[in-house]
RNA sequence: CGGGGUGUAGCGCAGCCUGGUAGCGCACCUGCUUUGGGAGCAGGGGGCCGGCGGUUCGAAUCCGCCCACCCCGACCA
């Protein structure tokens, strides 16, 4: 297999890029066996390898495959299916809410990134630059080759965008003068490069898709106010669609964005009992106004800064359902973003029959199709035992087997991919009763989750307890808490758990208790984990 | 960026120690027969052994450098 240079010719697309990651020496040893299907790849048990069956399963559900470039990926059909169910429903809200979509520029002058103090210090250190604009022909070692033409080199580099917040305060100041221009609420769908030193698929990458909100508003109860409701968006969209029983809270100020006043944040439990964060809401304050000059005449004839807020939720989400839901098997996908909701096999014996239960399944599918994303699997090269394997590696949430015996008894046979139960379903009114499967699974999944979040989150009230016990027993822990950001550093020194929120529900518990590292009076309720 | 590991056909591996120009299983292609949980038989295609350099008459194999990926840290969505 080539590893250093898998560019391919231009007949093939992008996403059969072959650079397949070998398993570490460590890792159980994963067989080829008789039957597995195309480019299949065996999956490492989760007890085995929490990690190496993250990454098999995106292999094996072809959710995404790794790209020429380091820390980069190529998002696969699969995968992509997803990211555009979570785009529509998000879209959907976000216009439902008053936003409106535009996009700025990828490149961002470089001086732009040192406008706003904090922010530099946030992410100069992870900022890819573009330092010329033009190649020339050379040769290295006789062969022909391309280098960058020194003459082309910029007057001021261009920063690839880590995120908008400078080009879209830039741009704000010049589209806010009254305060009839507020409040501006303006979302965009883009790519952003933040060069990572360790990445994983989904969960960190190089460059990732994303949607960045961004708004400036008069004054700082209605960006507060906006900050949260967006967090709620967030947070109903992660339960509805993803099935992501996600805990909403305030960040503490270490693990703040750079140049927010507040940072809020939806985080979600993964099976191995570490937090993931799933999205992010910031009040900026009048931080980023001051550092690029915003201001606006408000009703009583006086210029006044604007506040903003900023959002965002990333391709990351894929990666957090992924990782809360599947199975050894392979990917378990929520129907509400599963890029097919039901598969349809055929299966038949001898021609005759052959061309009957197609036609009958064809038939079937065109009944479903105005409701759900259908595929029937009409492959004659396989054995439908080859197809279930198929499907359920891919998370296809509901599979119907259809055949001479369903045929005759108007039926369709129904397998479930949440449980592996499997019964029969009359083809009469077979939209509704799919509509109901698939809304019980969704709902399914998401009390699974709540249930598993629930058992695996402790209370505890004293800092001895809580090490012995965060090393062995992954988990959340939520403890009364006196904020500190140097024993904050202290407890992730010596455990690994980081301060993942302050939940926004249930703070009024911290009254009267002690922070259970300092003994002082607490001041907020905190959830401490491993998070990724 | 530090510590560890791995790179041979789409995937999983053998060959390397003891140099002689690459093999196995699955997958893939063609044909026929099959299809209620990973089909059978027959025939066939595909790899300059991650890259570059060195040693040698000759390198997948020995030596050096580099690259990529995975794991554990530091940093982060």
């Amino acid at each position: 297999m080539e590893r250093t240079s898998p560019y391919i010719s231009g007949a093939h697309t992008c996403y059969e890029l072959a650079c397949i990651p070998q398993p570490a020496q460590d890792t159980p040893t994963k067989n080829t066996e008789k039957g597995m299907s195309t480019h299949e790849l065996a999956i490492t048990p989760r007890a085995d390898d929490y990690s190496q069956w993250y990454l098999d399963t995106i292999q094996a559900a072809q959710l995404a495959d790794y790209s020429p470039v380091k820390g980069c990926m190529v998002i696969r059909p699969m995968g992509y299916a997803i990211w555009e169910a979570i785009q529509k429903d998000l879209d959907r809200r976000f216009k439902e809410t008053g936003h409106t979509n535009a996009y700025f520029p990828l490149f961002i002058p470089q001086s732009f990134l040192s406008r706003e103090a904090e922010h530099v210090e946030g992410f100069a250190k992870e900022c890819a630059l573009v330092t010329h604009h033009r190649l020339r022909s050379t040769t290295v070692d006789g062969k022909a080759a391309v280098e960058p033409d020194p003459d082309s080199r910029l007057e001021e580099p261009l920063v690839v965008r880590p995120t908008s917040e400078t080009i879209i305060w830039h741009m704000y100041r010049r589209w806010i003068d009254s305060h009839r221009d507020l409040p501006l609420l303006i979302n965009q769908w883009a790519n952003v490069v933040r060069w990572e030193m360790k990445t994983r698929p989904f969960l960190r990458t190089a460059e990732f898709l994303w949607q960045e909100g961004h708004t400036a508003h008069a004054n700082s109860r209605e960006a507060i106010e906006e900050t949260l409701r967006m967090l709620q968006v967030y947070s109903d969209f992660a339960h509805e669609l993803l099935a992501l029983p996600v805990v909403s809270g305030r960040k503490s100020s270490s693990e703040r964005f750079a140049g927010a006043v507040d940072t809020y944040c939806i985080e979600a439990m993964m099976q191995n009992g570490w937090a993931l964060q799933a999205g992010t809401s910031h009040f900026l304050g009048q931080n980023f106004a001051r550092a690029f000059d915003v201001t606006f005449q408000d009703t009583d004839g006086r210029r006044r800064l604007v506040w903003a807020t900023s959002w965002g939720v990333s391709t990351r989400l894929i990666g957090a359902m992924i990782m809360a839901h599947s199975d050894d098997k392979g990917l378990v996908a929520p129907p509400a973003v599963a890029p097919f909701q039901v598969v349809i096999t055929p299966i038949w014996k001898g021609a005759s029959k052959k061309l009957q239960v197609l036609e009958y399944c064809e038939r079937l599918k065109a009944e479903l199709s105005s409701a759900f994303r259908v595929h029937l699997d009409d492959r004659d090269n396989i054995k439908p035992g080859a197809k279930y394997y198929e499907w359920e590696r891919k998370g296809v949430p509901l599979r119907l087997e259809v055949g001479p015996r369903d045929m005759a008894r108007e039926n369709v046979f129904v397998a479930r991919r949440i449980d592996a139960k499997k019964f029969p379903l009359s083809i009469h009114g077979i939209r509704s009763s799919i509509r109901q499967e698939l809304d019980s699974i969704q709902l399914k999944m998401l009390q699974m989750a709540t249930e598993k979040r629930e058992s695996n989150t402790h209370r505890l009230a004293d800092y001895d307890t809580f090490k012995n016990q965060v090393a062995q027993q992954s988990g959340w822990y939520l403890v009364p808490w006196y904020d500190d950001a140097r024993e904050e550093a202290a407890i992730k020194a010596e455990t690994r758990a980081t301060l993942r929120c302050f939940p926004l529900e249930g703070q009024e518990e911290a009254k009267g208790l002690s922070c259970f590292k300092t003994g002082r009076p607490a001041t907020h309720m905190a959830i401490f984990a491993r998070a990724y």
